[in-house]
DNA sequence: TCAAAAGTGTTAAACGTACACCCATGA
DNA sequence: TCATGGGTGTACGTTTAACACTTTTGA
């Protein structure tokens, strides 16, 4: 059987390559169209669902190998990612047995009884334009998709805690610090970038009030082209002046909350 | 000798009944009469300072292995306890050679290399009035005592890192939640809370903005009683609301920042 | 009686919020 | 020509920041 075999290099693999005891979660938020959606796998052989997740190799960054495990399950890089907890809870395995789950993957028991124990587990977010991602799914599962942040299922071990603080901590991030830069085209509109702003907070921002305060911040430039194409009056193009862009991110200034 | 041969029983137990790759960094910031330290600890032989730390049993929380690290170092209970970031490079260890420095506890090699390797490091910050506290070293360590915020030496490891982001997250953590719970006697005067801000904040506040916004909050209540003894017009006397106290933690009200 | 700390209130500036009108565009 | 989205400015209310005088107390 071919997936057994591989099943096993893999985890001969994960035991001698990778920290033990420690693993990465990763809360993919994907943005597209004025929705907000995560990025969920489908558990081998089951219908339950989970975050995908990372391991980190013995040589390599922590944050690097959250980066790698992103590429892996979205072909995504250079993009916002964000480490917002660290989770270790004996019991964060029970929500559903994780005995039982790992159980369908058909591996032996004593790898079972490994894979079965606590481990810690990093947590980040990222947010990616989720038109441009390909959602591919891992050994373990089975199929890889976006849901809607409303519809999002009772899913394995404490993934469901997970999002709810990412999504907690994006919201707040969003009041320290600019966000559009690997999300928005180069040159965007200012309804766009309004729209992924309302997108993330999950309410409706003022247009007025939106725009002044984002042209008060000082890192957007006006271009002279505006966007044509569109079926009412042309909007302005702009492009983030990434100089106080980054100034903006470094000195954390206060935004829109 | 007896040093060598509690040091190899100690080595055991780590290997034994502990998460490999995974440890717990504490910056125990302590408060005291204006002043804002921190708690470290003086590498065995050497004059080199770091962080006191900790590891988490198999079947222990990480948060609960953070209280009892806590615990051991100070004696304290019941204190403020902030998970803050966690640290995963792997030369976070090369500031100053980790392997040298190891070496001066004189392990054997094999245990030595063991330690070197890089872990993950939970960093987890609390703040405790310094007083109450009883530093005590541990077995790796000769001397353990508060050192002023601003005198800080050159740290091993990344731990200097630590010290300057758990104070920012500190710092923005009052801007969202009360303080003083378990910093500030049962009944405390304004002058005393205002202090521990400044304190921490590291700039002074305006006396009558600090009440005005203090007593907003609700989580305050006047007594009848006054602090005398003083040499000067006699304060009142407050205490927590611990209803509202609590509850403020759970809204994250904003505070002042 | 004086110096030092604590109690209290007012005013101006900054900021955030609410809101309305005109313009451009393709259907 | 009209419906829709986009561009712009003003006025009001709230919040924050600055600031001064009086009271109490022990030295």
């Amino acid at each position: 059987m071919e997936y057994q075999k591989e099943l096993k290099r893999l985890i001969f693999d994960l035991k001698t390559n990778y920290l033990p005891s420690v693993s990465i979660d990763l809360v993919i938020f994907g943005f597209h169209d004025g929705q907000l959606k995560v990025l969920l796998l489908r558990w081998k052989t089951t219908d339950k669902w989970c975050l995908p997740g990372g391991r980190i190799r013995h040589e390599e960054n922590m944050e690097a190998a959250a980066y790698r495990s992103l590429r892996e399950r979205t072909g995504l890089s250079e993009i916002f990612l964000q480490q917002f907890h660290t989770f270790g809870d004996v019991d964060r395995y029970t929500h559903f047995s994780r005995h039982d789950t790992l159980s369908k993957l058909g591996l032996p028991e004593e790898d079972l009884k490994e894979f079965a124990s606590r481990d810690v587990s990093v947590g980040y977010y990222a947010l990616v334009e989720f038109a441009g991602a390909t959602p591919t799914p891992d050994l373990f599962t089975d199929e890889c998709c976006w849901w809607d942040i409303d519809q999002i299922p009772l899913l394995l071990f404490d993934h469901n805690d997970m999002i709810t603080l990412a999504l907690k901590t994006l919201r707040r991030q969003l009041s320290y610090q600019p966000i559009g830069y690997n999300l928005l085209p180069d040159k965007f509109t200012m309804p766009d970038l309004q729209q992924l702003y309302e997108t993330i907070l999950g309410q409706s921002l003022d247009r007025r009030n939106f725009q002044k305060r984002m042209l008060g911040y000082g890192i957007l430039e006006r271009l002279e082209e505006r966007k044509t194409g569109g079926a009412h009056k042309a909007p302005y193009l702009y492009r983030f002046n990434k100089e106080n862009y980054e100034k903006a991110l470094r000195d954390e200034i206060l935004f829109v909350g």
